[in-house]
DNA sequence: CACGATTAGCAAATCGTTTTGTAAAAAGCT
DNA sequence: AGCTTTTTACAAAACGATTTGCTAATCGTG
């Protein structure tokens, strides 16, 4: 089952030594550089076929070529000092479609941690280009990757970095009016936020949206934050936390994270409040446990594999043309489910 | 916000001008290699971290080190000319999960497709290591890693590779013996088994159980392939048929893909059934599918989580040690859910 | 002080490509 | 024939590291 030969790979000395000529003319023919004559060309085409040739990916990137990888990084799950995707819906969806775009475009996908941390894999820095999910505020990935002059993409931008241009929307300030005005049909005069405590452009966004819903529809602001890594058990946190606030109950709930809203849900269930009639919850991501959960949870939905195409779109052409412009935002829509429907309407 | 001078990365040689001394000497001081006066290596490591100095994982992965990476091929995925995983729980978690076990031993995981096919990223073949999961019968992607020497381990055998031995077990004949007898605990007579149409391990050792079962407890045989990639439009073929089937209906059906056991509850709902009243089913891999169908359906969970953690680590020793040995099949569970519990019991 | 053993450090080869510069051969022109 | 121009092909220099010899310098020891 090993090979018959300890045989190596061939390389180009190989195929030049087969086709009598210098290594020089087998890189002339092969990439149709500098002038070959025809028949000379034909013969090393030739060679290489019988031998089985592919020129060595690294030795060519060495000399300064493609590599044919593009990274990613996650930053929400590389803070966490235990990466735990698990339920983290929108992500894993990104990943899998950020994947199947490279491949169809010829690239390989590598998953890395941030770059900047020590233990991370050198290779980081030897890929062709980056893309770079929700970065947190001066995020050092950007950084350094723009210090090493390796192209990037973010999606979402670097909120401490106004002058950085290479980024695609992921949920704004639209998402989050898009909600407050869905709440407010339903009846909700009193709608509290609940955001992560990482300093990304989406939770930022949505305090802003959130602040300009109240200047227009006055009521007290209600904003909370909990640690996203904290999931379903932080939803009931925050439950907990608004039933024991003076200033009362909200009648509508807009949490960001989807395992938090579910949390949010249960516990107010136990509670004995009954969801939507006394408290509407719109999640501000989708994820299965807002579609598993009774009532079904109403949910943005971001559209992680519409985004990540876009991204490895935009990066692929950043890599060809510096100057390439960033495509306009994906469309999100909302995903009215049960927490939000009142019966009688 | 671009590099303020356009230095590029710091070398070898930039380290030993820095340092007054040659780039042997730079080598080995930062390796711990040769001999070095503690003082001069010093003085290196001090150039190296004024300057910045990381090696070039590509210069350094040419004269035949590590490079940190490893590949992963979900080769269900691949057979499809369109690359289309959605829905297809297994592999996502799959993915997830070795992509966190990856990182956290410092490498990093590359996605790819089939590297034999002409478009595969070049890089493919100059990575350090290679899962391939779920390989059909006489696999060629195994085929083409064991002679370019690729260390690699497969998740599921390759069915007509008897020689083969680095692989782990991932589903097999004892599942589905688990399955039929937790049928055959609820009172089923006529069991009936749906597989893909791949040639892979889990599929055939399924038919075998399946085989030795009906030796043990003679019924019927029947049997339906159904091409994976048809998902739940496919499980409602597979309802039609056998609602047309001459020898009459089973009283259970154990589908090997969830999405396509969500599909034939559905169809036989429409047509008329009552499950689990008048029909059992059980999905031989677990998905959203089965999690939120009506009633829910009891399936195998994989355990795609622990199985990925196995194969990695699998890999990297095996990439210290040629002659690492495979680690015990991960224990998968059966979940018993509404599509099998009689509400009577 | 002479000699072998050890310690330090360097030059050069190597990995497999691409690219640059140059020389030889062929062709074109008077 | 003699000269310039165009074709064709090659040798050698990158790319950025690691590793192999090899030469000095230092150290013990009799």
């Amino acid at each position: 089952m090993t090979a018959d030969r300890d045989r190596r790979r061939a390389t180009i000395h190989d195929v030049a030594r087969h086709a009598g000529v210098s290594i020089t003319t087998v890189s002339h023919s092969l990439n149709t550089k500098g002038i070959v004559a025809a028949a000379t060309r034909q013969r090393v085409l030739d060679a290489a076929a019988a031998l089985g040739y592919s020129p060595n990916p690294i030795a060519r990137r060495l000399r300064g070529n493609r590599l044919g990888v593009i990274g990613l990084v996650i930053r929400p799950l590389d803070s966490l000092e235990t990466y735990q995707p698990e339920g983290v819906d929108y992500f894993v969806r990104f990943v899998g479609a950020a994947a199947v775009e490279s491949l169809d475009r010829g690239f390989g996908l590598m998953l890395v941690r941030d770059p900047t941390k020590q233990n991370a894999p050198a290779i980081a820095l030897g890929v062709d280009g980056f893309i770079v999910c929700d970065p947190v505020g001066n995020d050092p990935v950007i950084e350094l990757l723009d210090r090493s002059d390796i192209p990037l993409v973010t999606v979402g931008r670097d909120i401490e970095r106004p002058n950085f241009e290479n980024w695609l929307e992921s949920g704004g300030v639209t998402d989050a009016t898009v909600v407050f005005e869905h709440l407010s049909a339903q009846g909700a005069k009193r709608i509290a936020l609940v955001t992560g405590t990482d300093d990304n452009a989406w939770y930022a966004d949505s305090m802003q949206a959130y602040a300009e819903w109240i200047l227009a529809h006055p009521q007290d602001a209600i904003v909370y934050h909990q640690d996203e890594t904290t999931g379903e058990t932080g939803g009931r946190v925050v439950a907990d936390a608004m039933l024991a606030d003076a200033r009362g109950l909200p009648d509508a709930v807009y949490f960001l994270t989807g395992r938090g809203a579910a949390g949010l849900q249960a516990r107010f269930q136990e509670r004995g409040l009954e969801i939507p009639r006394d408290l509407l919850i719109v999640a501000g991501s989708d994820a299965e446990q807002t579609r598993s959960a009774v009532p079904t949870i109403t949910s943005v939905d971001l559209a992680p594999e519409e985004t990540a195409r876009a991204a490895v779109d935009f990066l692929l052409r950043r890599l060809d043309d510096e100057n390439a412009v960033a495509p306009p935002p994906v469309q999100n829509t909302l995903r009215v489910r049960g927490s939000t429907t009142r019966p009688s309407a």
